[in-house]
DNA sequence: GGATTTATGTCAACAGTCCTGACATATTTT
DNA sequence: AAAATATGTCAGGACTGTTGACATAAATCC
């Protein structure tokens, strides 16, 4: 679009091979945020998780189906971008234990609707908490009026299928 | 502190019993965005290295050893927070690709200090830069002016050792 | 109503990453 | 010289993800 710019020291946009040096620092600085946040993020989960011999596979799983309305296998699928078989696996172990009951579909029979049975739904509650805790003291920390900041970049990072299925959930809720 | 506070629907301090709804339902909230923000910005990477048939613990590596200085496997270790033997693992195959050398420690001839070749150095900026630009656009898309408050509410999420990890290392570039 | 598609389940095999436990070597520190 | 430290390695097990092949029941298409 603009050849030889008027001004070649200013910040250009970001598809520039000539980018703002501030963006790509807060960029690189990002880079590590995200890794040790989500590092501690999960750690909270994982402790809770340990003390009932279930892993992080468990911890999404019984996530979207307490937290869905009307979660068949295949909108599970869907959501955590995993292959029936691993999802079968993780899913048969929940059903055993009996933290998540299916019913067969009432309006396509071949449907299996997945909810939470009563101790299922304590554990998730359990694992909420924990995560709830940390990002509400996170957020007291850093200041509320901060939140928003964090709320639409972590939105902007997200891809075009993620937001919609984030926005779509929120929206169910 | 204070019994009987005198306005009962007031919100309250954030480890009390009755808490502040909005900052409830905005971790709520977070848990997603922490979910699907950081399940893309992991994709970008992955993409790259599916592609060299290298994981995610090859990236982390890569990462560490080239963006520290005289790097060894002690500090790797302290870093990562895996075994030796995963740890050990992920080099060999770095090693053996010819990604990452190892050098006898000058003053303490046990260490092995690691850094990246030419070539290792060249896939980790492939990485860093497709995870840079996912976050440059972030950040241009959510308004530059809102990034001090998701770095703000990021490093309050990290606990106590890593946001010291975290800024000893930025201490060092 | 028979053929096709869809939703789900399952068997088998393989890969990557993490773990525990045990042991070996070289080097530094006490 | 003995103990501690930094690193490496062997063996085996767990979890989570993959591909490929098949099976069943129910819905949909023509």
């Amino acid at each position: 679009m603009s050849d030889n710019p008027p001004d070649a020291d200013a910040p250009t946009a970001s598809d520039s091979p000539r980018r703002a040096a501030s963006l790509d620092s807060a960029a690189n600085e990002a880079i590590e945020l995200m890794f040790f946040a989500y590092r501690d993020f999960t750690d909270v989960a994982d402790r809770i998780l340990e003390q009932h011999d279930l892993g992080r596979a468990h911890h999404r799983a019984l996530y979207f189906v307490g937290t869905g309305q009307d979660v068949t296998v295949g909108h599970l699928l869907d959501t955590l971008n995993i292959t029936k078989q691993s999802l079968a696996r993780v899913l048969r172990r929940l059903i055993d234990l009996g933290l998540v009951v299916q019913e067969v579909g009432a309006v396509d029979r071949r449907q299996r609707l997945l909810r939470l049975s009563g101790e299922g739904d304590a554990l998730l509650q359990e694992l909420i908490e924990a995560q709830r805790r940390l990002l509400r003291e996170a957020f007291t920390e850093a200041g509320t009026e901060r939140l928003e900041g964090f709320r639409r970049v972590m939105l902007a990072i997200m891809n075009e299928e993620d937001s919609a299925r984030f926005n779509r959930r929120k929206r169910l809720r």
